[in-house]
RNA sequence: GCCAACGUAGCUCAACGGUAGAGCUCUGGUUUUGUAAACCAGGGGUUAUCGGUUCGAAUCCGAUCGUUGGCUCCA
């Protein structure tokens, strides 16, 4: 016998050797009929799992957030079982769990289409109705060698793989898979499954290896769950900036120019709205602006590293014999002013801002809306300062960012550190020196951040700031990377408070990142309805007949005097339709003027999301849009 | 760049070897309208481009360009 401890605190005896399943069939049927795997001393195991000493034992029911991981993981082996049946000539390459789902790596010759997916998903739903029993078989690592001797993708998976015990589990007719689970008890408790796309993915992720096919598929506890998650997929490409983007005139991409985002004039708007908010923030943080050209001599390039590294995907052209370079960064040009004239350590720390437009050869695979261009604007800036003002300057970016972020309501965003890559300039004493001051401005402002080893700049580490899309995406705003080896490649001095000439230390930052990209995650993130300081159109005039057109124009004309942005709908639509209209556009407000509010003189207002209306005069509604946009305010109530 | 899919009117889509259509938008007209879409008519397409197969191609095949989803990359 065997004393087995729950969650509850309370101890229970088993047969030695009986299983996890055994357990939760003692405690109850409801619950053994629930579980999908279980807990045993803290660690994850199949319901199968014999029970041979003491142990503490946590039974994992479908309600548990852990149990769909596992329900997922066992719907990529039941698909690689259908994948196998189907095409008996497949070879299974790797299969783990995703956000939301599930894929399967695999080799074959055959391109698996999406018209095959009903028959997999037909095949699935055949294995899962079957409820055939996940078994598991341990081997140590020389056997389970011998077991897959065969399969040179398993073979490599057990090489990679830790310990000296490798699973394999077994179901279905004859299917195998090493793996090192848990698994749920048998095919039937696989929820419910669709998949969803598939594409090419390098083995190892290495694009000298072969390409396989990553087949996706999603997964959940049941049909209910499956149809939500389906609804929010729909939801979200609804906020999608590409299609946001048509809809409300912002901007367009031609075949003339791929990657070149075209900006229209409500584009323009939300464009210049950012940049002057951009620009009165950096002012209030001791921001100086300059401008550098976009195209200047090769040579500069070789002089800054760029050429070594990234020549690939840099744009070049020649006149008179003499090649110049794209810029793809805007920090040489920034450092020919820092070299046009001396420079004290009275200056520092000097920060100096430039919105440059730099142009980065991606390729075509790459790119994706406004968010991953050939063509765009950085809100790049460079501090200059001593070493011993490394920290407070970073701190000082971090606040900056922070307060950006907030004003355009970005909550969602988390923080990254990279670190030395192996293409690099400058010594390792610098790197380390550099990597810790990034550190210890992180640590000390206590943030919380995800370290990626070898990710840094070739010139140094760096700071990221990164938010999510609609599709859940993970793109990079915002980035600080401290930089030690410029300044002395272009002989960059100072003269410091003993008279003496030396190196500054240079800090390259961005808040927006790429304003194309901000842009595109702007309009994702208020999904079209932006707050009225931002809204390309702020208010629309609806008048109910052409016999208030007058009077409507009148009220116009009083908006746009007093900077607003209005427009009127005099077309021939009834007010319905009117209303209707402008709520597709995302119209902050809209006024509905007719033969009462003319004898009143006043407005009736309608605000987006907001059900009641209200009715003011023109000049209270004025003075209340002045306020709302004069604090940027993110709310439209008024 | 790699794997796969897609490209039809300004937009969203239909037609899938046999005369390219609808809704919205746009233009003209009727209606003069009271809070989420009145009615009638009209305009608009060398079906991305080039080549091939066929009596006949939007439809089948090939190439190119572009887009989408991934992979790789992202100074």
């Amino acid at each position: 016998m065997v004393k087995v401890e729950l969650p509850d605190g309370s101890v229970i005896s088993a047969d030695d050797g009986c299983t996890a399943l055994n357990i939760a069939e003692k405690i109850g049927p409801k619950l053994a009929k629930a579980a999908v795997a279980a807990k045993i001393n803290g660690k994850l195991a199949d319901l199968s799992t014999p029970i041979t000493s003491d142990v503490k034992i946590e039974i994992i029911t479908e309600k548990d957030p852990l149990a769909i991981e596992i329900m997922r993981h066992s719907c990529a082996h039941i698909m690689a079982e259908a994948i196998c049946s189907i095409w008996p000539e497949a070879k299974l390459v790797y299969g783990p769990i995703v956000a939301d789902g599930f894929y399967y790596d695999i080799d074959l010759e055959k391109s698996i289409t999406p018209e095959d997916f009903a028959k997999i998903e037909d095949k699935m739903a055949e294995i899962a109705k079957a409820d055939v029993p996940f078994k598991r078989i341990e081997l140590p690592r020389q056997q389970a060698l011998e077991r897959v001797k065969n399969d040179k993708y398993k073979t490599d998976n057990v090489n990679r793989a830790q310990g000296d015990v490798m699973s394999f589990y077994l179901h279905g007719d004859g299917f195998e898979d090493l793996c090192r689970g848990p698994h749920i008890p048998s095919t039937s408790k696989a929820g419910a499954f669709k998949i969803m796309s598939v594409a090419g993915a390098y083995w190892h992720g290495d694009a000298k290896e072969k390409m396989l096919q990553r087949v996706y598929g999603t997964a959940w506890a049941n049909k209910k769950q499956l149809e939500d998650y389906l609804n929010r997929l729909e939801e979200a490409k609804r906020r999608d900036h590409r299609i946001i983007g048509k809809q409300m005139d912002l901007f367009s991409f031609h075949e003339e120019g791929p990657g070149f985002a075209f900006l229209h004039p409500k584009g323009m708007i939300l464009w210049n709205s950012i940049i002057d908010y951009w620009r009165q923030v950096h002012n209030c943080y001791g921001y100086s602006e300059i401008k550098t050209p976009i195209m200047l001599n090769e040579s500069l390039w070789h002089r800054s590293g760029h050429w070594d590294n990234y020549k690939e995907n840099m744009y070049f052209t020649t006149v008179d014999e003499v090649t110049y370079a794209v810029k793809p960064m805007n920090c040489p040009g920034g450092l020919l002013v820092y070299k046009s004239r001396q420079h004290s350590y009275r200056e520092f720390p000097m920060k100096v801002a430039e919105l440059g437009l730099v142009h980065r050869y991606e390729a075509s695979g790459q790119m994706h809306g406004l968010i991953r261009v050939r063509q765009f604007t950085q809100d790049d800036a460079h501090i200059f300062c001593r070493p011993d003002q490394i920290q407070d300057e970073i701190k000082g970016v971090i606040d900056l960012v922070f307060e950006i972020y907030k004003t355009f309501g970005f909550n969602d965003f988390h923080i990254e550190l990279s670190t030395k890559p192996e293409k690099h300039i400058g010594s390792d004493e610098i790197w380390e020196t550099a990597t810790n001051s990034l550190i210890g401005a992180l640590d000390s402002k206590g943030i919380k951040y995800q370290v990626n080893e070898g990710d840094g700049a070739f010139y140094g580490p760096k700071i990221d700031f990164h938010i999510a899309d609609c599709l859940q995406r993970s793109w990079q705003l915002g980035t600080i990377q401290l930089d030690f080896s410029m300044p002395d490649r272009f002989g960059l001095v100072y003269t410091d408070s003993d008279n003496t000439e030396k190196t500054p230390v240079m800090i390259h930052r961005a808040i927006l990142g790429s304003l194309e990209r901000f842009l595109g995650i702007l309009i994702e993130h208020f999904a079209g309805a932006f707050p009225l300081w931002l809204a390309p159109e702020q208010v629309r005039l609806l008048s109910i007949s052409e016999k208030t057109q007058d009077y409507s124009n009148e009220v116009l004309g009083k908006l746009k005097d007093a900077g607003i942005r209005a427009t009127i709908d005099s077309a021939a639509d009834k007010i319905g339709a009117k209303i209707a209209k402008a709520h597709a556009d995302h119209l902050p407000y809209m006024l509905v003027i007719g033969e009462k509010e003319q004898q009143e003189q006043m407005v009736n207002v309608r605000t987006r999301g907001a059900k009641d209306t209200k009715t003011v005069t023109v000049d209270e509604l004025i003075s209340a849009f002045k306020k709302k946009i004069g604090e940027r305010s993110l709310s439209l109530e008024i």
